[in-house]
DNA sequence: CTGAGTTGTGAAGCCGTATGAAAAATATAA
DNA sequence: TTATATTTTTCATACGGCTTCACAACTCAG
């Protein structure tokens, strides 16, 4: 029943033809080259004969057809605010390692914190039929039906799991330092509105600031305003509260690129850093150790964020009726370094001088 | 011939169901939403009670089975190194604006310089039935069989565009801006192996400085050794040279970050740049203008790299048929900042001496 | 009645998966 | 030995949802 199959034509060979050529059914084949579970009722000599075929002529069954048939593509879609450096590659790391350890790939769209890009990409994705999404830093609105795992996404959303840093300990760990180097007049620099971490760790920072005693003083507050992701984050909301008063110690960055960018400000002024001015960042990312001044920093264990969240999302697309946790919280780590340093008399007298105006 | 429909299934209506209700046909309908060229001999109030359906009960194509008719994914495959900051963000930008723009999603996959790697996942994509791939900074083994275009690929490959800076140019750019302020002793550093513009760009920069007469000194050539991205890259590589010598006045580094790297590793050593040492870049990313001293740094467009590349694929995919260039060249732009400097005659002496050892 | 529009459709794909049941082989009962 | 039950092995067939193209049905002018 054996009929010749030329094997040079230009499309891969399919699974009918590979059955006809076996003298087989369609059904039989697949269930071997699937290992199905009932693949059990197939006499050993035929699943043998079956898979040696498959093997001779490298089949390999087609995804889109199989995808159509079982609603599953093995693909997940990333949403992330942008392409950032830094926050963005780490994390990405984390969740290209796993996914691609348990044969999924990933489609990645980034929304630049556009609403309508907010509400397009879910959709756009779920039209692509993807198992499950991954949110970094991004707040959906409408919920999605199928499982969705969400880094730093802080809003609790009915099946969401979320994977956040405990933003009680970061601020404790940044202010405690601060104050035990003698800093009492600190600015802190908040993130974008669209920035999703930004509200909850202002939060603890206003409490813990309470608790051992900071005074925030609100016109030490600033709001990084640009939308890109560049040092320019810090330069000139840094440059102009240095522009209008010289009264403070220390500056609290929302991160290690504003930091970068808040630095290179203090020293266009005129200043020293850590001499004159403070600086603590937030991240530690890769270069933080190697910029100079170094940054002293709250370091999120970014790429196993990634590595974990990845983990649990498919392990939700997998398993769906189990039941797993809506939150899983990572801890920060102070990376002490050269951009902060002990308060000294001599800047400290500034404070009792009347801003520079 | 109406049959109710009831809205609140859980799958999404079919254009089969949809017909239906129409008391059409589903090929009827499917013309008609594809506005495909034998729509135009549907009556026009025939076409308008279709759309209106389709609108009425969000009827959307299902992405799978169209796709596996139509042998389509509007997905195209993006292989690249590593997920490094400064580079590839960059060039993503880039890239996904347009593809976004043209109704495109990528897959994105990293292969962290690992052949086995480099051999697994044009294959693993092309399981996925992407429409065409985009490499950056990676050389395929095999050739594939859908259209491929390269960005910084420097091998010609058949039928596989190139978009790539002119590295003659960089290379004049960067050593004439050194030679003008005096620096003749200088060092060069060269990327990873796999690191494909290494080769190339090396070969510029001998050819140049031969021409304004540079002498190029083996021993103070060194290579990036580690795989990983971040100042890492450079840090050890140049704090090893300062270790063992010290004539030489510059140093020309592989990409930003490394100096970065390279600039915190002359700190180390006590000097100072620019004053001691200068030191130029690659890339310009965008912390290049904020660190301090801020970089002098040989710019790539690589956001525009990564557009224009992502449009001739598109382009490619959609007209295969037309001829195409097989390389866009780009051109590198000096950025003139702090980190490189006037050799000053003091430094110049040190040349006289033996090397430290 | 013929030829030329106009409007629409039937049915064959695309390539797998899943399920109930048939066919073949073997075992058990009468 | 024949009939019946049971197990083993395999298959027919109905999807999944959309595209495509040759052709059908109808209308209308000539």
């Amino acid at each position: 029943m054996k009929r010749p199959i030329s094997q040079n034509q230009d499309r891969p060979i399919s699974l009918k033809t590979l059955a006809e050529h076996l003298g087989l059914s369609p059904a039989t084949v697949s269930l071997v080259v699937n290992n199905a579970p009932g693949a059990k009722s197939i006499a050993l000599k035929t699943r043998e004969r079956v898979l040696a075929a498959a093997k001779k002529f490298e089949y390999k069954p087609n995804f889109l057809a199989r995808s159509l048939r079982t609603r599953q593509t093995f693909t997940i879609g990333v949403i992330v605010p942008e392409f950032s450096e830094g926050y963005f590659t780490m994390v990405m790391n984390g969740v290209e390692e796993h996914l691609l350890q348990t044969g999924y790939l990933h489609l990645v769209v980034s929304h630049q914190g556009r609403p309508d890009l907010i509400d397009e990409y879910p959709r756009l994705l779920t039209e692509r039929a993807v198992d499950g999404f991954l949110l970094v830093n991004t707040l959906l609105r409408a919920p999605l039906d199928v499982p969705v795992v969400s880094i730093s996404g802080h809003k609790k959303m009915r099946g969401v799991c979320n994977a956040m840093l405990d933003h009680d300990h970061s601020a404790q760990l940044a202010l405690q330092h601060l104050y035990d180097l003698g800093h009492r007049d600190i600015a802190f620099m908040k993130g974008q509105p669209h920035a999703l971490d930004s509200e909850s760790r202002w939060q603890s920072i206003l409490q813990f600031a309470e608790k051992i005693g900071i005074r925030i003083r609100p016109e030490l507050c600033v709001h990084i305003r640009t939308n890109s992701w560049s040092p320019e984050l810090g330069y000139p909301v840094v440059r102009d509260l240095l522009a209008s008063r010289r009264d403070f110690t220390a500056i609290f960055c929302f991160n290690d690129i504003a930091a970068i960018g808040a630095i290179r400000a203090i020293v266009d002024a005129g200043l020293r850093c850590p001499q004159d001015i403070s600086v603590v960042g937030f991240d530690d990312i890769s270069s933080a150790a190697y910029h100079t001044p170094s940054l002293t920093t709250i370091r999120q264990p970014l790429r196993r964020m990634g590595e974990m969240a990845a983990q649990l999302l498919v392990k939700r697309i997998q398993h769906p009726h189990e039941p797993y946790p809506d939150t899983i919280m990572f801890e920060p780590e102070l990376m002490i370094r050269e951009s902060t340093g002990l308060v000294r008399q001599q800047r400290k007298s500034t404070r009792q001088k009347p801003p520079v105006e």
